[in-house]
DNA sequence: ATTCACCTTTGCAAAAACGCAAAACGCTTT
DNA sequence: AAAGCGTTTTGCGTTTTTGCAAAGGTGAAT
């Protein structure tokens, strides 16, 4: 038995098709495919049901499963025992929402990866609820906690969003001073039906019921309100990057949110994932109260509006 | 990182040699040596210290050692979890003494190898106190019990050994009813500086403090009794497979050794090894009963010489 | 009803890994 | 001192594995 092939199970069993593997394995699925079919004549046993849409673990694959995580830990314990104590190298894979994937993690990951030029660091932008358990990435950031999972969650720091608008736009309308003033601007808000957490429904909680321009990505609600498409509710860590936007009416609208840490369960013994986390941690915690602090520094105009 | 290279890495840290590793795993020394330096190249490490006369751990392989006997763990489990309840597969060794080997262990193990036709059975007979913790055996059947190391112990079964010669030899000498008419006889027994244990110490035992006839295999041994070489202990369940053979001075030379089992700690939770040492045991405890038991049904002629 | 997108599977050429044989080396023994 | 044994290492022909491209199939959307 070749336990090269146990690595490619646990890519399948989690990707629940060759092709998925395939991709995250960086190896072709034809040879995915030969290398399942190898282990399952070795063992004797049907690990997964194969259909055209995919492979689906088997009642025997299912048993195999565990086993087979149980040697991955073994096998990332015994990196971890390996590498220098100083430096960290590898892979890892970070999910986070758009927000924070565009305007905090590059910076805090570049440093990141100065400071350990063995160290790998992939950020996957989140436009939905992400399925850590399925190891589609090693941690996530999240704005609300999980409910379920063998899954362990640190909190990483609160950040505020406010109203804001370019300066061009709030120059040409009236000045925003209660409220009221907000009827008859454009708001620039979320996809309804595409908000996958209830932390994400800022419009409605600051009273306006709708916006006329919407997307599913923060970035882009960004993006359009620094070309004064509008009004929007943005996170105040971005707005030193979009010079120009001001905040607006910021006694009466102010949300506060958190930032969550969510890692497996399995991973809390890792050194090398413990240590990641917290550096991720106290980057994040510096990077939000930096750039918040940069906003009342530089422009104190958003009353001026 | 080929996961496989894993097991190399295990079967050379247990061989001391990429030769050794090579006959066990029976791949080319050639190709285990490429396989190693792949490994090291990956991880970054210098696991081993080459040496023209073998290959030795050195630190940093000495700290990959416990996490690839981990994951060897994982992938026991797994197997286990996948293989039917019902039947045993696989390869297994068990070393023994020799005279376990050849008159107990065959008819044993392969009753089981005919319940049990997945299952391939390796005999280790044992010129020498084996390294089980260096994994050159699965399990070990021992006539003492090994004072250290993670090994877990059973007894099997008692056995007992007599002096005993054979008919024709005996004809052709005066009746031995005491202690004293041993003088002049040509005694058979170990060569005294390969006693490898105290519990075969047989001969200063009975008080005959010198062998003219030595051989370091109790098979050996046996074989010179049955052709009439002279008079040696014998192991009373190995009689019946040697026609002509009979003891002598039974009341006055009597000995009584036990036979243990010795297995692995880490195995003690494998449903597999239990079972395999299970049948062992109970194979054992029935066979030795049965041939001692032949013993006095067939022949009660050892007073007769 | 048909196209599309996605998946798996198969055929084939290139690349990688493997086993064999020989060489190089050190240690022990004659 | 030299020959022999066991070891690792290197070079080469063969086998195996892999990646690519195309084919075959299925469900969803137009």
């Amino acid at each position: 038995m070749d336990w090269d092939d146990l690595r490619i199970f646990l890519a399948v069993a989690r990707a629940d098709s060759l092709s998925g593997a395939s991709r995250r394995l960086a190896i072709d699925a034809s040879t995915v495919g030969r290398r399942i079919a190898r282990l399952e004549q070795v063992l004797g046993a049907k690990l997964f049901v194969k259909t055209p849409q995919g492979y689906a673990l088997a009642p025997e694959g299912e048993r195999l499963l565990p086993h087979a995580e149980a040697a991955e830990a073994a096998l990332s314990d015994a990196r971890e025992a390996l590498s220098g104590p100083g430096d960290l190298t590898g892979q890892i894979r970070i999910g986070a929402p758009d927000g924070c994937a565009n305007y905090l993690l590059p910076q805090i990951c570049a440093r990141l990866c100065e400071d350990h030029p063995g160290l790998e660091i992939q950020i996957v932008a989140l436009p939905r609820v992400f399925n850590l358990s399925r190891r589609e990435a090693d941690m996530a950031i999240a704005v609300s906690q999980p409910q379920a999972g063998r899954l362990v969650v640190q909190r990483l720091t609160d950040y505020q969003l406010h109203l804001a608008g370019h300066e061009d736009y709030l120059r040409r309308h009236p000045p925003i001073l209660t409220r009221e003033d907000l009827r008859g601007h454009r708001m620039i808000g979320y996809i309804p039906d595409m908000i996958f957490d209830r932390e994400l429904d800022y419009l409605t909680e600051t009273g306006a019921d709708w916006a006329q321009l919407t997307s599913n990505s923060v970035s882009v609600q960004m993006q359009a309100v620094r070309t004064g498409a509008g009004l929007g509710i943005v996170h105040d860590f971005a707005i030193p990057f979009c010079p120009g936007v001001r905040r607006v009416l910021t006694d009466a609208i102010s949300l506060t949110r958190s930032f969550w840490l969510i890692r497996h369960a399995d991973d809390r013994r890792s050194q090398r994932m413990n240590r990641i986390a917290d550096a991720l941690a106290q980057g994040i915690r510096a990077e939000v109260a930096r750039l918040q602090g940069l906003i009342t520094l530089e422009g104190p105009s958003q009353e001026r509006a």
